[in-house]
RNA sequence: GCCCUCGUAGCUCAGUUGGAUAGAGCACGUCACUUCUAAUGACACGGUCGCAGGUUCGAUUCCUGCCGAGGGCGCCA
């Protein structure tokens, strides 16, 4: 586990292995989780048969606990120690059962060639959910030891139209950050936008010929690509407009306060614009997280210096680079970070490496992630071993690029407009709720007007991002409305609609949730058994998601949830149960719809109670 | 040419760091509705885990080599 957790229950601690960290190996004694709760108990017992002196030199033996097929869970370390201890693992595994350490919780067996079938205790389990119910955190709490983390995401261009690409980005960044806080990180959001550079001598002239005022108006309403594409049609068709722009360039660059007046209008124009876009996309974002790459061109000249002064900066072509090892271009020669070009400019190398020393030093991040295309891997690769070399980086201070392959049409070609360009994002998610507002005008006719468009609106941008989420990111994507708009497998929908259901059966009984929080549960039939467990797996599945930075993770475990959900709904009827079958299995409803919003939240997607 | 990522059912995807018989959804077929929302369920069908070796008690997972797809490879960001 990358991010140390604690859990709620009895007693909590914590088990914590971090890349940039040494590992802590303190364990708890108590977890919500049942699977972890075993290794817990697990692990003295193995450390015991293992002994001292192959601990010493071989670490911690690994229980290996894991769901199973068979049973509960099933333990499989005795097969990997009796290897190593070059002993019998069936007679191994049987010392584990007899040592009685899961006597209080489960039963065990062994099997096979000497894995342990485990079936947790239902009275194990029903205390394990009383404690969760209760809290608010349905089994989440923050961690002990909490990082700063510096997330950096979204990243559109000032004067340039959002498309699909920004999306993988905001909708992945922005659920990372919502992981990251619920489990009590300290979380700085850093929207690195294009707001620098050489097109903007050309944009601020083309803002000039339309005036400002005319200027103001199409870019408020939203026409960022016509703007841009008009000034680039001028400057490569006019002699006098390039020459225009390479002036305003370097005016800009000097600092000239008009330029900067003009600049900064566009920049404030574009701003409001993302902005609309965020909150449709209902996304954390604010003006308060941008941090253009102009926020860092003062610094760039610090970078310069300070690598020239590590001995690390070297002369080529005329341009000051560094050659990091292990990169080679095409011919198999040193392939070198351009730090400063020879004309004199910076390019984003240096960018990037002013932010890891902005990140590290001034905001003291002990952790960095890039939310940015797979495309720019070895780009990244270059940035961090170059600060590596420098000192910026090093074993307490990690930066990662959490990258994302592209989003495909049906014809699993890169998503594009007949016209061949990116597809507007705005288009997308109002086609989204459109096709949201119609699916429930048809299937639930009584919903009023306002309500309705609300809804849609949840269902439609839910779904976009659930179908961007719950697929492995690095992974291309196939966009297509039909299926992740389906009220049926793993879609948005299907688990707002989980929820949506639940809370009716609570409108129907005429029934408080708030009061069967504390209402014993008892489980007896194995559809509430395996709902139990289920809900018990929450703050694992989101330890698990975090620890790669893999969203999808937390996808699949709220669709199993759904479905296991369906199977106890369906078998285990809860109207006009006796007590206390009634409000136990309405305490099981509560908790299940509350784990449903909470993990959907985490995932930055609404759960309306009803649909 | 070198490097990175990917390759799992007809389609879209999981597979918890090496565990027992590789799982879902969609599509196709069957069943279930005056019943807590049939907008949710169940059953059936569907597999050479790209190919070939290797490592070991055991490989979709780790290693090597091929095949195929995408991306990257010095002054754009």
């Amino acid at each position: 586990m990358l991010y140390p957790l604690s859990y709620e229950g009895e007693t909590s601690g914590n088990v914590s292995v971090g890349a940039a960290f040494d590992a802590i190996g303190q364990t708890c004694q108590y977890m919500s989780d049942p699977i972890a709760a075993l290794i817990d108990l697990l692990q003295p017992v193995f450390d015991e048969i293992a002994g001292p002196d192959t601990v010493s030199e071989s670490g911690h033996p690994d229980p290996t606990v894991r769901p199973s097929d068979h049973a509960d869970a099933q333990i499989n370390g005795a097969l990997s120690l009796a290897k190593l201890l070059g002993d019998n693992p069936r007679a191994l595994a049987q010392r584990v059962v007899d040592s009685g350490v899961l006597d209080n919780v489960a039963s065990s067996h062994v099997a096979g060639p000497g894995f342990i079938n485990v079936t947790f205790s239902p009275q194990f389990l029903a205390g394990e959910l009383a404690a969760v119910a209760s809290a608010d955190g349905v089994g989440l709490v923050p961690s002990e030891q909490p990082l700063q983390v510096v997330v950096d995401y979204s990243a559109p261009n000032v004067a340039k139209e959002m498309h699909v690409g920004h999306l993988r980005s905001t909708a992945i960044g922005d659920s990372l950050v919502r992981m990251l806080e619920a489990c009590g990180h300290s979380v700085k959001r850093e929207n690195h936008i294009g707001d620098w550079g050489t097109p903007f001598g050309m944009l601020i002239e083309h803002l000039l010929d339309l005036g400002e005022a005319d200027a103001a108006e199409a870019l408020s309403l939203g026409d960022l690509n016509g703007f841009y594409k008009e000034a680039r049609v001028k400057f490569d068709e006019s002699d006098e407009f390039q020459e225009r722009s390479r002036q305003r360039v370097v005016l800009l660059q000097g600092g000239d306060g008009e330029t900067l007046r003009l600049w900064e209008i566009l920049v404030g124009l574009s701003a409001a614009y993302f902005n609309t876009v965020y909150e449709t996309l209902g996304v954390l974002l604010t003006d308060d997280d941008l941090v253009g790459e102009s926020h860092y061109q003062p610094l760039m000249p610090g970078v310069v210096d300070r690598l020239a002064t590590a001995g690390l900066l070297e002369e080529s072509d005329g341009a000051d680079v560094v050659f990091p090892p292990g990169f080679e271009n095409r011919e198999g020669d040193p392939l070198p970070l351009i730090i400063q070009k020879g004309a004199g400019g910076f390019n984003y190398a240096t960018s990037d490496l002013a932010c890891v020393i902005d990140r590290t030093e001034r905001i003291g991040a002990d952790l960095i992630l890039y939310v940015v295309d797979a495309g720019q891997s070895q780009h990244f690769q270059m940035v961090f071993a170059v600060a590596r070399m420098a000192g910026w980086l090093d074993d307490e201070i990690e930066a990662v690029h959490v990258p994302f392959g592209i989003v495909l049409g049906t014809d699993r070609k890169r998503l594009k407009t007949r016209s061949g360009e990116p597809v507007r994002l705005v288009a997308l998610l109002n086609e989204a709720v459109s096709r949201a507002d119609a699916a429930i005008a048809d299937k639930n006719p009584d919903l009023d007007e306002d309500t309705r468009h609300d809804v849609a609106r949840s269902i439609g941008i839910g779904a976009v991002k659930y179908a961007d989420l719950s697929t492995d990111r690095v992974k291309d994507y196939v966009f297509d409305f039909d299926r992740m708009l389906a009220f049926e497998g793993n879609t948005g929908p299907y688990l707002q609609y989980a929820h949506a259901r639940i809370c009716s059966i609570f409108r129907r009984e005429e029934v408080e949730r708030a009061p069967m929080r504390t209402a014993p549960i008892e489980l007896a039939e194995p559809q509430e058994l395996a709902l139990a467990q289920q809900i018990l797996g929450f703050p694992s599945a989101v330890d698990a998601a975090l620890e790669s930075y893999s969203p999808h993770k937390l996808c699949t475990y709220v669709y199993d949830l759904a479905t296991t959900f369906s199977a106890f709904y369906e078998h285990c009827r809860i109207k006009g149960s006796p007590e206390p079958t009634y409000s136990s299995r309405l305490a099981l409803a509560d908790l299940t719809a509350r784990v449903l919003e909470r993990a959907l939240g985490l995932l930055g997607i609404d759960a309306p109670e009803q649909m």
